[in-house]
DNA sequence: CGGCGAGTGTAGCTTTTGTTACATACCTGC
DNA sequence: GCAGGTATGTAACAAAAGCTACACTCGCCG
């Protein structure tokens, strides 16, 4: 098993520069977990006894109020890795955030001492951390930027055109777009019927339909 | 000039554990700086030269909304280094913020291909560079979380505890703290006054006293 | 076909935050 | 001590977001 998620891993880009000794190394210690959706798979406070790399799947991470209210940080997907993971791990943290699968969801995890020691031989290893930290660094803080700087309509038009596919239909309910926004259903359920009226979007049941890009970017920028 | 940066960078941390050969490629190729108070130092979309290393005073990294309004994100003090900098350096991305010194402040550049070079070869450059990647995800993933979570009269109380010195005095003035959290001094001093009559903290000018600590702790949970 | 649950639409009200507009206090240099 | 800039106090109003409550629609399954 640890030798098929080996291979896995490889298949997966930095993975793929290893140095005979590292993939050794690798396969040794590595652990395969799957993982299915409703259940936390971290949870905050948490020590951390690894770095996890998403193979297959998706994970949601995110904050959670006391109040019950979630707000979803970021997603990992096939190829990345859980950056607070990594981050706890380099400075012996407890996890801040809780991570969840959105679907069926495979999971490498290799062990901290062992990561530590691949990261002070490989540089592949090196540059992938740096990336997927500087990668993350960058997206907490525009979201922390939106946040503070656009309202929730605003914040609510860019994830419509952020998420949307070719066909500008984005597949969420209302509920999971609320918790995306760190919100509630009937707020965003508000806000969507101000689209409507205004002809930008048209709504159903799991779905929302752009009808005019435009006027969303607009309503970013200009209001 | 490059040759007592040198020397003030070695006595940080990091740097005292270079190589001869490190030690002689920074000697080389550093930059010293200096920077006063209200001029900003980087300014957003600005493409990055090289990695910032504080040597002394202090710089403040803040985003800026369209209406002028800003935020304080964090604060770089000596030995510390600009990570959004080292980001950028890293993914080849623009500056995502604006810094300015707080203080006279001294910075010393490492140029980005020199600073590329000592990554691979210098475990010590390697780790303070993860550190500091490491640390800065975690500050804003705990700002994001705040952000969402607590209003503004608990982020209020928090900033307080967090920021006041030994003898429970924060110097400074409402309209700094209000650019810390992103909003008025209007509101800041509004939500000073309730404090007031609460007794939880006396008012001065450019200063505010913490009177009874409990009550602001409780205040973050409690409400 | 009828009931159930998930998802949505709507309305009114409350709380929180932002805005506007002044008045007042404090400090520094002249 | 007085002028002018800087910091604070206050009050009323406006806007944004949250909360509560309920009606309705759609699809699914028995």
């Amino acid at each position: 098993m640890a030798a098929m998620a080996t291979l896995q891993l490889e298949s997966l880009g930095p993975f793929r520069a290893l140095s005979d000794e590292g993939r050794k190394l690798l396969r040794q210690g590595l652990v395969l977990k799957d993982c299915a959706p409703p259940a936390p798979i971290l949870h905050k406070g948490q020590s951390i006894s690894g770095a996890y790399f998403v193979v297959r799947g998706r994970l949601r991470v995110y904050a959670l109020a006391p109040d019950g209210t979630e707000a979803t940080m970021y997603f990992i997907d096939p190829g990345e890795t859980c950056v607070f993971a990594l981050n706890s791990l380099f400075n012996d943290l407890r996890y801040p955030a809780w991570v969840q699968a959105e679907e069926d969801t495979t999971v490498a995890l290799i062990p901290g001492p062992l990561f530590r020691r691949l990261f002070e031989r490989e540089p592949s290893i090196q540059d992938v951390t740096v990336r997927a930290l500087s990668t993350l660094v960058f997206r907490l803080m525009q979201e922390l930027e939106e946040v503070h700087a656009y309202k929730l309509d605003q914040r609510l038009a860019n994830l419509l055109l952020l998420h949307a596919n070719a066909d500008g239909e984005l597949r969420m309910t209302q509920q999971q777009i609320a918790q995306h926004l760190g919100t509630t259903r009937e707020v965003v359920g508000r806000l969507m019927g101000e689209l409507v009226s205004a002809g930008a979007v048209e709504t159903g049941r799991g779905r929302t339909l752009i009808r005019d890009a435009a006027a969303l970017a607009g309503l970013i920028s200009g209001a």
